[in-house]
DNA sequence: TACACGTCATGAGAATTTTGCTGGTTGAAG
DNA sequence: CTTCAACCAGCAAAATTCTCATGACGTGTA
């Protein structure tokens, strides 16, 4: 597994580094966003760990220059800052996930993990994207015009196995089977007040409505106004 | 889709058998349970809905004799008798879903559409068994040494993961991603804390404890005096 | 248009799940 | 054998989710 890693700061690279080796990934190391970005598009890398803040060229707009190239490499974006708009921004690029600096060797680890098993299993994406909003897996982080939306955990699969049929009509049942992993109709409106919880956080206040109800079949995701 | 029918209520009987007929399933109709017996045996069903009681031989009786003829149609048990008990007696003869009469049709409907869902997805098994502690997944029910034991939800997950791999130790970053589909470390307790609440459920006043810890690696099932 | 019926939205209260903390165990190093 | 740090059980408080009752809405019928 080779990793591309782009920091500025030798010390914080170094400690990553050691720790990527030792776990036997093979490590280049840019010390800058131009050097970043030249090796990222000539070499075949697993994945990426790009912070923010660097000299020549910045974490942020390399991310973006990488996935003009039509890039898929998973990218993890390290930062000092941890402020939601930070995220939101970072996320927005095209980074897959995003540190805040600082962080435990092990939680970096057990995420480039999680992202390499993702990619290279190629059913499986890392995020989904209907109308303006657009849905992080890995961090589970929902973004619509350029807000963040706070999710519950039930709200965040749900609007996810929407997204993932969206366009398609799902009824009920298919939502109960695959959010609640109920095989049978367990006689209660879960689904319908869990959606009406998603709907106030997902089109309360914008103009455009994506949860239609479909009366008597169930719920649709599409962009109507 | 061949369903078998074994019920003496002629009344419900034609309700049932209208009904998937209307559904399109092809139904054969037993009046009794010597005559339901031969019928399994000899014809090639995708699943069968049986009567608790029958003239001749009871539907417990039937059961259990499909079952030692290693036969893995699903089967739904009817019965007007909706105690504890009796579902668990029903679920241990080899049942694979229990209905207390008087039922919506659309309820059955649903039950057997799930059942030969999971049976013809070769890779989906209806019902685990570990030691003297046995699960069915459709009804979510589970019953160590004939007695009911009731789970949470979070708690059934957690119990199918861990029989799932029964025997196998299981890492706690496991368990977090496939029972909370968490895929980075949410540096909480949320496993341990779980795991004692299903401790106390499933282990507390049995002689065998079937859930060990591996310090430092996890946890595994496994029957342990 | 008015009515009846089933479906859906809404919100409050109940139940479940998670979080965060405390003190007790365990096992390795010296 | 002791010390120390990591790990774990157990519990209570906080957060999330479910349940249930009620009213609104849409659809077909007279």
């Amino acid at each position: 597994m080779r990793i591309l890693l782009v920091e500025d700061d030798q010390k914080i690279a170094a400690f990553i580094q050691k720790g990527l080796k030792a776990e036997g990934f093979a490590v280049d190391h840019a010390v800058d966003g131009e050097d970043g970005l030249h090796l990222a598009l000539s070499e075949p890398y697993d994945a990426a760990v790009v912070d923010i803040m660097l000299p020549k060229l910045d974490g942020l707009t390399l991310i973006e220059s990488i996935r003009q190239e039509r890039l898929k490499i998973p990218v993890i974006i390290l930062s000092a800052k941890g402020t939601v708009d930070d995220r939101v921004k970072g996320l927005q690029a095209g980074g897959d996930d995003y540190l805040t600096k600082p962080f435990a060797f092990s939680e970096l680890l057990a995420r480039i993990q999680a992202l390499i098993r993702r990619s290279t299993d190629q059913t499986e994406p890392t995020r989904l994207a209907v109308g303006d909003v657009s849905m992080t897996l890995i961090t589970r982080e929902v973004v619509r015009a350029g807000k963040q939306i706070e999710l519950q955990p039930l709200e965040f699969s749900l609007l996810e196995y929407l997204m993932r049929n969206a366009g398609r009509v799902v009824s009920k049942t298919m939502i109960m089977e695959h959010v609640w992993d109920y095989h049978f109709d367990p006689q209660t409106n879960v689904v319908e007040s869990r959606i009406y919880k998603l709907r106030e956080k997902i089109d309360k206040g914008f103009p455009t409505k994506l949860i239609q109800t479909v009366r008597g079949v169930g719920y649709v995701l599409k962009p109507k106004i």
